[in-house]
DNA sequence: ACTTGGCACTCGGGAACACAGAGTGCTAGA
DNA sequence: TCTAGCACTCTGTGTTCCCGAGTGCCAAGT
């Protein structure tokens, strides 16, 4: 049914709508890519392609567009990830290596991203629920109030003013504080819970209401916190971009986190360090965009996705290459801080 | 030169163009606005003002177009600032008032202008120099590896790593913490380098090298941050929107720091919660776009600034109104926390 | 059985054109 | 000083026409 040269002919369509953003047509196909045939053969093959639903003409008389199953197939099996040049690798490895902190980190990531791919770029933050817990800091405010802050091992950090049932002197919260860490230091941030489950039982009385609203503070930082951050840059790259949905509804699904949670989408759990592209109307949401992402994170444990979002007219080949260069660096960077 | 009658028509001019996006024409200025008079009287005085600048005709047998200087007339001398309803209000009280952290504040704050306004909202974090040190802290993350946390009566925090130049004990450390703390409890943090300058001389000498180094990214960190941090949301609300610049300018723009901060523009001295409204070719770098900023903080410190992006055409009453309300709810939400 | 050249057909997009309507400026009169 | 009338000037829209790119199909060639 495909043979190798209507392949070739998908491949070449692709890659001239790509560049050119215009419909392509049979004799400039011929002409341009070696193929070795007459434009009536291509034409041919472009109407088998068509009855597969591989390409579509937007109007009669008008050049063949890929499909998004014609993407598919060229993502799949045409294509290869085009790797990085070395000088934008050794940008890449200059700019991250300055960060300071990790939203420095992020904040970064996301930027490079958008820059190198021209795309809408969109980068998670590191889920608390597999990091462990570094620290926890009772700081004494005033004589009701605390603050309770929490830091990971990924530089995490997250914090919360308490408000305290009594009156509670400084050296009881010390004491709290020391107990609280001899108790969760290193402790997988899942497993806090349990492990703070018998912890007012193992303490005076007199400091059990104190403890009770502090720890259902503290779980509660842990669940809220558990739908991630994500943010995103590059917004300006949409302007030139024509979509099939409204540029607007575009710019509105940045701004939700949620949708954007989806659009990300989940790691696998086999390779979690594969890319996933989801092309046009593959998206949950954003029928008429492409998302190429991947997870990242230190070592083999994959801390979060990063991405980026474009129109379904994309150069999948670099914008694969940019998306998997840019988490490794950054899976990189993380694990040596 | 300008009297009533050509102010109403002016009132009148921006007020239709506004609301209806066209050129308007002197017959249904008559019209609309019970002007008592004739379109023909309407037409000399838009004469006039076109004259003297405040106006302008697209074509020549087109309506007319408030100018910059038009709108800014209008702005100063025609309109006053629209409050919000009661339900507004309400929605804005309960919105803010669910806020966990700083971040939190800032990101329903910036949402919330966004929606009530449908523009952009564009807001600065609190800036460190006024604040002042609640906390600071060192935790051991390994023998020669200490986390430095900085916690701001504003609630914000600030963590860095330090590489420290030798093996330092973590009973040495908690007593740093305590000179640190006994040092800087309470100081502003633009005190904060006369009060750490003669800390190595006061401590033992085998301290201070680490010492030293703990100081300089304390220091570092206060200077670092001390271009702060802008957000923005509501960019969506720009797609509908016809700017006489390309939207990708504006949208470069938002994703600027620098540039942001300069469009926010200064505080004014004397009365801090003044509303500023900088009109099309008045802002410093988006011509054609207008801008509506304020100053909010907790009590009279003025600790940073929030205002919205839109095109040079919109509604300057609510807009402004929008606006001071919620730079007066947020700076209501930070006194109280 | 595939490939190729030829040919008639389709349709989008641009140019040319006419036209209605809104809005103006000007002038003369109240 | 305001008003009414009138001629004028545009823009935007709808119509028509035509060019050209591109197609599909068919018949001939390899």
């Amino acid at each position: 049914m495909l043979d190798d040269r209507k392949l070739a002919v998908l491949r070449a369509i692709v890659e001239d709508y790509v560049s050119t953003n215009e419909p392509v047509g049979s004799k400039a196909l011929a002409e341009r890519h070696n193929l070795k045939v007459s434009p009536a053969t291509v034409r041919n093959d472009m109407a088998a392609l068509e009855e597969d639903g591989y390409i579509t003409q937007p109007h009669t008389s008008a050049g063949r567009v890929p499909t998004d199953k014609g993407y598919r197939l060229f993502v799949d099996r045409l294509s290869q990830v085009k790797p990085l040049s070395g000088a934008e690798r050794r940008a890449i490895e200059t700019f991250l290596a300055g960060a300071v902190d990790l939203d420095d980190v992020v904040t970064r990531t996301v930027r490079l991203l958008a820059q190198l791919t021209r795309q809408v770029a969109v980068v998670q933050y590191p889920t608390l629920t597999r990091s462990t817990v570094r620290h926890v800091e009772l700081v004494p405010l005033s004589e009701r109030r605390v603050m309770l802050v929490l830091i990971t091992n990924t530089g995490r950090v997250e914090q919360r003013v308490i408000e305290l049932p009594e009156v509670v002197e400084d050296t009881r919260i010390a004491n709290l504080r020391a107990v609280l860490n001899s108790c969760l230091d290193g402790c997988g941030l899942s497993s806090v819970p349990e492990q703070v489950a018998d912890l007012p039982e193992r303490l005076p009385v007199e400091d059990r209401p104190a403890v009770a609203t502090i720890l259902s503070v503290l779980l509660e930082t842990l669940v809220e916190r558990h739908d991630e951050k994500i943010v995103f840059a590059g917004a300006a790259n949409l302007a030139g971009a024509d979509f099939t949905i409204g540029l607007r509804d575009v710019l509105e699904a940045l701004e939700e986190q949620v949708v954007l949670m989806r659009l990300l989408g989940e790691t696998s759990p086999d390779i979690p360090s594969a890319l996933t592209v989801r092309i046009g109307s593959e998206n949950p949401y954003l029928h008429g965009t492409s998302i190429v992402a991947t997870g990242y994170g230190s070592g083999d444990k994959q801390l979060a996705r990063l991405g980026v979002l474009g129109p379904t007219r994309m150069d999948y080949p670099v914008t694969m290459g940019a998306v998997r260069a840019v988490a490794r660096y950054v899976s990189q960077i993380l694990a040596a801080s």
